[in-house]
RNA sequence: GCCGCCGUGGUGGAACUGGUAGACACGCACGACUCAAAAUCGUGUGGAGAAAUCCGUGUCGGUUCGAUUCCGACCGGCGGCACCA
């Protein structure tokens, strides 16, 4: 026999599974037999792997040979993250190529997975750099754009000087770039967004539906940060004058998740950059102080805002806030302890339930006013149940009150400990429980109560000075206040999240070009609006006025006209009669509701140059509709349009059809009829969205011109390649030459330059009216959000992944990550697929039904591996030295997967030696008919493998890796406490090793005689009746304190085994002659003696 | 500050739904082999004690026949969020 010598088995074994494909995926998989295995994806840096990939791709790779083993059709494939920032800081250092370098450190990633032995289908290995992937990139994003959840906006945004990027809020850590760990700043810039605030509601729900760590959906929980409550409008006066006037048109709105403490909400607070002190300026007698105020904040970084924690703050003067509940006229104060990005950037202060307005307050001498008591501790409990006497005389009345609440006897506390001892002491029931940490369930309280137990309800409060609140709890005063306000027609239920919408737009070269092309002139000239109302409407109808006055006051024009013959309607006679009044041009956009929408469609029919934008709201197309009240109404008109010059006539076109969602389908359009069966959208007729007067989703639309999608046929848009690294903060996609070639010519001239608006610098004005592609590109994250569904097809041309591959693997099985993603990478996945979901393309919404975070691998000094602390292990040189299959077994025995461990060189060199006892048992084997008298042993040896067979089974199945390898070394042990070993044994063994060593494994597999491959071979069975033993040994305890141990045979009754167990010599002595009181016994474990 | 997780030998870690705490491995000690060392193999190894035995899962208390496991308070470490109304 040959010493073992890993690196030629290793070498003979990895070049035969890449010649053979032996791990190409079966094409024999259903979706009941596949099993799809995700290892993150990782960003190929420079340094080459680390040990903690190796990790990740080990457990995967045990995980899926072990299921493959199980009779699965496994998906396990590996990838690249290779668009990203460090490839291009490199270039900007050395000039080298981002390409190059990603070529070269992903062929070194790649080499060095395939020597940890993983079991990947490489043909289906890609890169998110390469255009056959960004392709379908920027489909995602068009797909967004498509549905609404993408658009364009200026507003303040992290910015980092040294990446000279901008960072989304996961990408900022304590204030700080994530990457480089320059302080963060905020910058006022035009950025692109993905809407995953209308999933936020989404994204919570589906949580409870898979099998992540808890902590990390706790984590992704916080992270939407869902708050129920209530929006409150307060009016503002203008009390510069004796007489206080209401100011017309300005109201405050503020977001409480505690309505119930209204009556307390003695100030209110906006904050200095929210757009409320904007709208008061005239109002404002100070405004010099506020206005200084505000740049003092503004210069603040993030950073200081977060650090310094004393409240500052600025009165408003000259106006004044009216409490709705009371009528109270409040101070307006501004404060930068209230965030712009939150809510509507304005608060009530109630400091009397508030730390931080009670905080504010204080300093700045404001009234407090209390309005919630608090109760300590309730218990509401059947008298009878409860012996009195005594209590009342034992503990003070003020300790412990008794009163009737909502017909139940109640007791109330205020200190725990001493209620916890007075239930007690006078309770008749042995079971107490005290709920902790619960508030305001008062449901539960009483589901509780009809248990019949003692149910102690902590820490809640009631409502005291508040009219018609008083003396409800806070969960009931909440809803009857909510309930008021919408009486009242002041406030209403609202549910505010804190999760933003997603900023995808980097001012940097080495990511996929944004698929869009832009005309900046168009989308900063001010525009005409021409609003089309639909049938039985008119100028004063719906969002109309609402929208004209918003588009107004951003300086826009609106045109607002009744049209003619509006209860009889004919649709050409109302389109001439616009045609007529209105010159429609670039700078036009229509707003068309209801039948407005065919009206739009016949003058876009025939116009001379194309208009700006074209939004249908909800459109109707057909001769015959039906609005939900009146039926049959006709339209007169054909309904048969010109598609193609209607497309060629609008540059963008937009359906709206729900009051949150847009649809853009200007290259759908001509199906517009049958997706909408020529009808007001099916939405629950009570409930007519788009009837109502404030549309959000609307405006902004309406408010985005100068942006088109490039067409899918057009894709890739590909990254060119003469472009200049250097970072100046403008992307450098503006320097190439190339980039720009060939696409007016593709997307059309826009607005000539006559239409110029006075603002525009003379740079500008030499480029005026032209369609340019967008400069920036996709934040990386973009690509990692849909990888997994690459691998199903990697080689789609026309598709991200064919819906047969979509049937077949998804969702993904098994996921392995970092924790680091948790609110990025995670998160956006799961958005991604829900909008994949909405959209049908896929028929689940949630992309990883289970997964788990590995742990960190520390150095051998504790501390995280680092250059710094010259601590940094490389696996390529463990492989070297002990080989792959001691590197991958050596990484599971360290501990749990989920833990953090540190690295221990010896640890490494135990599993060598236990790999080399393996090996070295080659010597010591025996056939099974030569067993001869070794029997007795032999049935020992049976027994004992059978066990581990199921113990290493099960551990395997539950990912418990590190005690699966101890029982295997168990194993080994085993067998060399014995003169041989049958082969039929040692077989289990290596074929159990199978998945942690597979080189060796499959090296012994084939020493042994083997014409087949051990990756293929069953998952051997356990037998089960070598599980059983005849005898059992079973602990003793006298009193709780174990005194002897006592064998058995296996099927001794109860009382066979007590009787044997206090005739023991030492039970009988700890027993003292005494009889037992009681003696207890846990079958197959304990008996426990009690005297 | 708020939220979450964790605390077991000299070390990494085992212990199923409460049932013989410390599996397995490292380290250490002793022994075998060797001229010697390394490697390998064997034995021992939670602490105290000569032993019987006692004490031991961060600390204190509780529930239980029995607690590393359940409950309460506290201490310590790690992670997340951070003026989110």
């Amino acid at each position: 026999m040959d010493k073992y010598n890993p690196k030629s088995i290793e070498q003979k074994w990895q070049s035969y599974w890449e010649e053979n494909k032996t791990f190409s995926t079966p094409t024999d998989a259903t979706s009941e037999n596949k099993y799809y295995i995700l290892p993150q994806l990782p960003y190929p840096s420079g340094s080459g792997l680390h040990v903690g990939h190796a990790e990740v791709y080990t457990a995967c790779d045990i995980y899926a040979r072990y299921q493959r083993m199980k009779g699965k059709k496994v998906l396990q494939v590996f990838g690249l993250d290779s668009f990203g920032l460090p490839a291009e800081n490199y270039a900007i250092k050395t000039n080298v190529h981002p390409k190059e370098t990603i070529d070269q450190t992903g062929a070194n990633f790649v080499e060095q997975v395939k020597k940890l032995g993983a079991s990947v289908d490489w043909d289906r290995f890609v890169r998110s750099s390469d255009p056959e992937y960004y392709k379908f990139t920027q489909w995602f994003f068009l797909l967004m754009y498509e549905r609404g959840l993408a658009y364009r906006k200026t507003q303040a945004v992290n910015w980092c000087d040294s990446c000279k990027t901008v960072l989304a809020n996961a990408q900022v850590v304590d204030g700080h770039c994530e990457r480089c760990d320059t302080v963060v700043v905020q910058k006022d810039m035009e950025q692109w967004y993905l809407k995953i605030t209308d999933y936020a509601e989404k994204l919570l729900e589906g949580l409870d539906r898979i099998d992540w760590p808890e902590e990390t959906k706790k984590r992704q929980k916080d992270w939407i940060g869902k708050s129920m409550g209530a929006s409150i409008a307060f009016d503002v006066l203008d009390v510069r004058n004796t007489k206080s006037t209401k100011i017309r048109n300005s109201e405050i709105e503020v977001f409480t998740t505690r309505p119930d403490t209204l009556f307390g909400a003695t100030y209110m607070v906006l904050a200095p950059e929210g757009q409320y002190v904007q709208e008061l300026k005239e109002n404002i007698e100070n405004w010099e102080d506020v206005e200084s105020y505000i740049v003092a904040t503004s210069k603040k970084t993030e950073l200081e805002r977060q650090t310094e924690k004393e409240k500052t703050g600025v009165e408003v003067k000259g106006v004044k806030a009216v409490n709705p509940a009371n009528g109270e006229e409040i101070p307006i104060w501004v404060a930068d302890y209230v965030i712009a990005t939150y809510g509507t950037g304005a608060i009530m202060a109630v400091p009397a339930h508030d730390e931080r307005d009670f905080e504010f307050a204080k300093k700045y001498k404001l009234p407090i006013k209390q309005v919630v008591e608090s109760i300590k501790y309730y218990v509401s409990i059947n008298k009878e149940e409860i012996d009195l006497n005594g209590l009342f005389t034992e503990f003070s009345s003020d300790d412990i009150q008794e009163f009737t609440y909502n017909g139940k006897y109640t007791l109330e506390a205020y200190d725990k400990n001493l209620f916890i001892k007075a239930l007690k002491k006078y309770s008749r029931l042995s079971s107490i429980s005290i709920l902790s940490g619960v508030t305001e369930n008062i449901e539960n309280w009483y589901k509780k109560e009809e248990e019949k137990e003692i149910f102690c309800y902590p820490n809640f409060g009631i409502s005291i000075n508040s009219e018609f609140l008083n003396r409800l709890t806070t969960q009931e005063a909440k809803e009857k206040m909510i309930d008021w306000l919408e009486e009242h027609n002041v406030g209403k239920r609202k549910i505010q999240y804190k999760l933003r919408d997603w900023s995808v737009s980097r001012q940097r070269f080495w990511g996929a070009p944004l698929p869009m092309v832009v005309n900046e002139q168009l989308s900063i000239s001010k525009k005409q609006y021409v609003f089309i109302h639909g049938y039985g409407g008119d100028a004063q109808s719906n969002f109309f006025p609402w929208m004209k006055q918003e588009l107004e006051a951003k300086g826009h024009t609106v045109v607002l006209l009744d049209l003619p013959n509006t209860d009889k309607p004919n649709v050409k006679e109302q389109a001439d009669f616009l045609k007529e009044k209105i010159s429609f041009n670039e700078n036009t956009v229509i707003v068309a509701h209801s039948l407005g929408g065919p009206v739009a469609f016949r003058i876009l029919e025939n116009l001379g140059a194309p208009i700006a934008k074209l939004i249908l709201a909800d459109p109707v197309f057909r001769p015959e509709f039906n609005d939900g009240e009146r039926s049959d109404v006709t339209a007169s008109d054909s309904f048969v349009f010109d598609f193609e010059k209607i497309k060629a006539n609008a540059d963008a076109i937009s359906i709206i059809s729900d009051a949150k969602h847009v649809t853009i389908k200007k290259e759908h359009i001509d199906e517009l009829s049958s997706i909408f069966n020529a009808r007001h959208i099916e939405v629950d007729l009570s409930e007519r969205h788009l009837m109502v007067a404030e549309i959000p989703a609307l405006l902004e639309e309406a408010l985005m011109t100068g942006v088109k999608p490039v067409p899918f046929s057009d894709l890739p848009v590909l990254l060119p390649e003469d472009v200049d690294f250097k970072p100046t903060g403008q992307s450098p996609l503006t320097y190439s030459k190339t980039f720009q070639e060939g696409v007016e010519e593709k997307y059309g001239n826009g607005p000539s330059s006559a239409s110029t608006s006075a603002k525009a610098s003379a740079d500008e004005k030499a480029t005026a009216g032209t369609w340019k592609r967008e400069v920036n590109t996709l934040d990386t994250f973009m690509c990692s959000s849909w990888y997994f569904f690459r691998y199903l097809d990697p080689h789609n041309e026309k598709e991200f992944a064919s819906p047969e591959a979509l049937k077949t693997w998804m969702p993904v099985d098994f996921y392995l990550g970092g924790p680091e993603h948790v609110n990025g990478h995670l998160l956006y996945s799961r958005f991604f697929t829900k909008v994949l979901f909405d959209a049908g393309y896929i028929d689940f919404d949630e992309p990883f039904t289970v997964h788990r975070h590995q742990g960190l691998i520390l150095g051998p000094d504790g501390r995280k591996m680092s250059k710094r602390w010259g601590n940094v292990i490389n696996p390529s040189d463990v492989v070297d030295v002990y080989g792959a299959d001691t590197m991958r077994m050596y990484e599971m025995f360290m501990g749990p997967l989920e833990d953090d461990k540190p690295w221990d060189d010896a640890g490494v060199r135990g599993v060598r030696r236990f790999l080399d006892r393996v090996w070295n048992l080659q010597d010591v084997l025996v056939k099974d008919e030569e067993i001869g008298n070794l029997k007795l042993e032999i049935g020992d040896l049976d027994k004992e493998t059978h066990k581990v067979l199921k113990k290493v089974g099960d551990d395997l199945a539950t990912l418990n890796f590190n005690t699966a390898i101890a029982k295997l070394m168990e194993l080994t042990n085993a067998f060399y406490k014995v003169e041989k070993v049958p082969i039929t044994n040692y077989i289990l063994l290596i074929t159990m090793l199978a998945p942690f060593a597979p080189h060796m494994a499959e090296e012994l597999w084939q020493l042994l005689g083997h014409d087949t491959q051990l990756a293929f071979a069953e998952w051997p069975q356990y037998d089960e009746s070598k599980l059983v033993s005849d005898t059992m040994t079973i602990a003793v305890q006298v009193n709780g304190k174990v005194r002897a141990t006592i064998d058995i045979a296996s099927d001794a009754s109860e009382d066979d085994v007590k009787a044997t167990a206090m005739a023991d010599e030492n039970v009988k002595k700890w027993m003292g002659g005494n009889e037992p009181k009681k003696v207890i016994y846990v079958k197959g474990k304990i008996v426990n003696v009690v005297v």
